[in-house]
DNA sequence: CGGTTCCTTGAGAGAACTCAACGTCGGTGG
DNA sequence: CCACCGACGTTGAGTTCTCTCAAGGAACCG
């Protein structure tokens, strides 16, 4: 089933019929700080595309994005010319919390899946830590729990602990309580974001169908036990926080 | 040769003293905030002996820490009871940035070698953010740039390329221009830091050492060719951000 | 329809791990 | 003062997990 580009491309601008306004930072702004968000440019734009860029590593850090609808991922290219995912952003996330305070963007920015971001000016952000302790409150505790994720990700596990927990991490994220995950994002993606190699994905997920855990059908994952995925990702569940 | 802990329990405690004054968060307020600054617990905690825990995993996250001098790690312990180093904390880092706005600590603390760090309590980093823009502003950058870096580690390298990474990162943090660097913390530490085994970490040393590249003496590393190393290291040089 | 890109599976190679032994260092107590 | 002990560091041998290389099939796009 393809993206459903239409339904993406017609929903509305203002925020009062934004899908994710329960978790957007700007939305979040209690009463008294209304006053301040009027100041904010904020600027929906479309990513027609999967793998159009939203910005390249090294551009100039003027922004960061909220995402509306969509998936996106950030990623660095080594030296040897290799991909590295840094992470999946899902609708309701914030991008470029790691590049705060700096003058140009540590990872690039694409589309895994045609995608809405709104945008908000550096220069904003900073006239939002200055007026509001309660939205910077937030983009503290965001910042801090990207932070204990990535940590988490660090970690040495297996390739079997590593994609169960990415499972059950993208079920929570996408699904929320369904059984059935869709996921967006390619073999390769996984792979990179997890430091392995496609193959490993690929036979991973097979040895967790053989032994009747999920069911697979290219993106389509149905997490037929969720326990024995819990009790496989124990030691890696943190990477799900 | 032991550290020197006499030297470390002679530190005044006033800040204007404070070895790493220039790098520290509070004191880097300026003129402005230090009104700001007299309402803040600052309690100086000396921690005596390597091993010794500041806080624990679960615990509740009431403080955020400065360190002042020594070096501790942060850590979590899987559920098959391997040790994750999560972060090695020096002189001039604060310690417990992926634990802001949550109710316990993601990570424990315990010291590396003796060490001294200031504490500051979460309520007080609360108001802090309300009434202070210019160290909230710090504060956000900092846990940036901790979580750029924590995403750069989290990258696919060989035990080569992490290694000398880390030991170009350590002179920089530690000797900053000096050749020789005396290493704080264990083989097994640094092993379970670059999510290597201890082995490894030694094997990988002595190849370093017979090119001729460093020249190691237990836990002083000599940075003989620090081109070379940078050359090896060059796809996994954002870990030493 | 071709031409990609993606997904899957197999066979072989290699990097890092585990297990094991031994030397060194620093602290402790007889 | 020296012998002992435990933690740390180093090195070797064999194993294992994951990767690389290779190929075929499926899905998607122009």
């Amino acid at each position: 089933m393809p993206f459903d580009t239409l339904a993406v491309s017609s929903l509305q601008k203002r925020c009062g019929l934004c899908p994710v306004a329960g978790s957007c930072l700007v939305a979040a702004a209690g009463r008294d700080d209304i006053a301040c968000l009027s100041s904010f440019e904020r600027t929906l734009i479309p990513l027609a595309s999967a793998g159009k860029a939203l910005f390249e590593a090294g551009d100039a850090a003027q922004s960061i994005y909220l995402v509306r609808a969509g998936c996106l991922k950030s990623f660095t290219v080594d030296s040897d010319g290799k991909e590295h995912v840094r992470a999946f952003h899902l609708p309701g996330d914030l991008i470029g919390l790691d590049s705060i305070g700096r003058d140009r963007y540590a990872a690039g920015v694409a589309a895994v899946t045609p995608a809405q971001v709104c945008r908000v000016a550096m220069a904003d952000v900073r006239r939002l830590i200055a007026q509001s302790p309660s939205i910077t409150s937030r983009l503290l505790e965001r910042t801090s729990r990207d932070l204990d994720l990535a940590l988490s990700l660090a970690g040495d596990f297996t390739a079997e602990q590593r994609i169960t927990a990415f499972l059950l991490a993208m079920q929570r994220r996408l699904a929320s309580g369904a059984r059935t995950v869709r996921l967006p994002m390619s073999r390769r993606d996984i792979a990179n974001y997890l430091r392995l190699a496609t193959e490993t994905v690929c036979r991973v997920l097979t040895r967790l169908e053989s032994a009747g855990h999920i069911r697979s059908d290219n993106r389509s994952v149905d997490l037929l036990d969720r326990d024995a995925l819990r009790s496989l990702a124990e030691p890696a569940m943190a990477c799900a926080a």
